[in-house]
DNA sequence: GGCACGGGTAGACACTGTCTACGCGACCAT
DNA sequence: ATGGTCGCGTAGACAGTGTCTACCCGTGCC
């Protein structure tokens, strides 16, 4: 088949893992069904990933470096550009809810390496940014922001695990709009 | 030891799941290991419930009974209720992590019995009335609900992980205050 | 030409959830 | 009293999992 792409085991088995969370949910990301789709024995992670969790974590820094650069795209003045990142947020929940799934499930990635708690810091504070911006002087541009930041999370794991059968009768945009438009004044 | 309370071993079971829960966390909430500490082996709870996801959604039930109790506990005027209600949402989430976490485990609860969703229906159904309570002649009333109950879930979703450090550091009440607040103007 | 060694293999282990055959004791009918 | 049924729990097996350990084996270096 003619040179196969063959990188360094490291990233293969991050990227098998990327396609098989993709294709069959968090459930089925196993160690041993990641190491089959690679091609690879049981074993060979162990090399790269000293445990199961610590390559879940590779593969949730891919999502998150996904997640960070739609946040960054977005566009338009304060208001509009707050909304285009909360509907890119929401976006990205919708578009890959596995990732999205793992990159909360803490109790697999904390202490699991690559310390993506304080990678996805910035990610706030970017979020952040854009409120102080829209709106400035306020006395607790923080608070403002947790709210925010909070609200938009809630909306989109509510959505991810369809607990309100609800949002999908409501169109998102005029939501989002009115959200963030509320913790604007 | 004189009359051990017998109870039926469904019950038994329940309970000593509900204990590891609270006690271990969920990851650790295995079928075994709620039978060694039933005291009975571990094929004994096939009997009441079909599959491991089935006694764990008899055990989130309970959970969710505690928490729409919790609820309905709320009191004050319109606005104020709100926000004791909200405050009673975060407070099951610090007490009961582990519970909290499983109730919204879907994955793990769904088709398992019990049917939880429209269980937790009535649940939001009561939060959507104090919001139209509190917020009258508003177009579009469960909008609202919802862009207010995401906020609350998103807040203690966040907090619960930690994944907002942040969060320890600025007081509850006024957040809550204020998000209830931006929400009903 | 011998050798170390990085990198992957393969088997074992404890543990999990599920399935199946078995046992046992209480209750009932004769 | 005796036999039988049946609810309920036991015990063993099985496939699958993550982790650990001993083992290769080919490549590059002296």
């Amino acid at each position: 088949m003619s040179t196969v792409t063959s990188s360094p085991l490291r990233d293969r088995l991050v990227q098998a893992g990327v396609e098989l969370l993709e294709e069959e949910g968090l459930g089925n990301l196993t160690l041993r069904a990641i190491t089959r789709r690679t091609g690879v024995s049981h074993g060979a992670p162990r090399r790269y990933f000293p445990t199961h969790n610590a390559l879940l974590a590779a593969i949730a820094a891919t999502g998150l470096e996904d997640l960070s650069a739609r946040l960054q795209a977005a566009e338009g003045i304060p208001e509009e550009g707050l909304i285009d990142a909360a509907l890119r947020y929401l976006g990205f929940a919708a578009e890959r809810p596995g990732m999205f799934e793992l990159l909360f499930r803490h109790d697999l990635l904390e202490g699991a390496g690559g310390n993506l708690r304080s990678r996805s810091l910035p990610l706030f504070q970017h979020f952040a940014d854009l409120v102080a911006q829209a709106r400035p002087s306020t006395p607790d541009p923080r608070d403002r922001a947790i709210a925010l930041w909070t609200n938009i999370h809630g909306l989109a794991t509510l959505r991810a695990t369809r607990a309100l059968d609800l949002l999908g009768t409501t169109n998102l945009t005029p939501l989002v709009q009115q959200i963030v438009r509320s913790h604007l004044r």
